[in-house]
DNA sequence: GCCGGACCTTCCCATCTTTGGAAGGTTATC
DNA sequence: GATAACCTTCCAAAGATGGGAAGGTCCGGC
């Protein structure tokens, strides 16, 4: 099958397949006699792979590791959880980034109007002035 | 003050300053004879308050409409309440995906043995086979 | 009056993962 | 043989820096 069949099967576009090869995380795609990629099912099932690993948050590299290891098939399974628990740690950091910055922002908007008038304790707080809290 | 100075003084790197004048997030410092840009403690809090807003995760094209929002006394703060509000909103909804992910890991590392042998539902899971559940 | 070191300047490249487009060749269908 | 729908490569953009090269400048000490 052309590439555009393959992305339609696996949920990859055509153009990030093309990347994907160019940098080397999936194998270069046999071509016709006019250079067209041709790819197989298996092609596809990696890509999927490929996929589904990236929507979970795997960096393009960590990806390629984990397809070494789905391929090796004397791997263990203590290599895989370990990239998978380092995975979930970076979630957790970046989340509590997220709760940090949500909680800041919830304070200073919840002491703001919101109405015509200018004074807007979110910029005095941005500004580095505590937000005034006189009518707390 | 020279650029080394602000940038000790507000956070900001040099070179980030540079980039900030660059992309018109903030004005074009004045020079010296010799061209070294200079500034002025009024400078350095614009760069403060630039710093908080990007610390909090705004982009540096919202943090230009905050600047512009900071200095202009008549705006009303609903203005910077309904930006400050969108922001909260993005946040929850990359920690709603984050929390996802998380999930997801979290539901096939335990299942995974983490040893020396290769059986690993985590690579399943990517596969799109359902992680196998037989020992639960 | 000059030297060293710390500072500044601009410019280009790298990061990371796509996505867009331009210019051009190919395949399939009418 | 025209037309549409594919495919190819290459270049550039996005966002927000960081790194480094090549070169000019400022200040203190001797």
């Amino acid at each position: 099958m052309n590439i555009g069949t393959a992305a339609r099967q696996s949920g990859v576009p055509a153009k990030t397949i093309r990347y994907y090869e160019s940098v080397g995380l999936i194998g270069a795609a046999e071509r016709t006699a006019s250079g067209y990629r041709v790819y197989g099912r298996d092609d596809v099932e990696t890509l999927r792979f490929v996929q589904r690993a990236r929507s979970l948050g795997f960096s393009v590299e960590a990806v390629g590791n984990l397809l070494t290891l789905w391929r090796d098939r004397s791997r263990s399974s203590a290599e895989v959880k370990a990239l998978a628990e380092r995975r979930v740690a970076d979630i957790d950091r970046k989340m509590a980034e997220l709760a940090e910055m949500r909680a800041t922002l919830l304070y200073l908007t919840e002491r703001c109007h919101g109405d015509a008038r200018p004074e807007c304790p979110i910029l005095l707080g941005l500004a580095g002035k505590a937000a005034a809290s006189d009518s707390d």
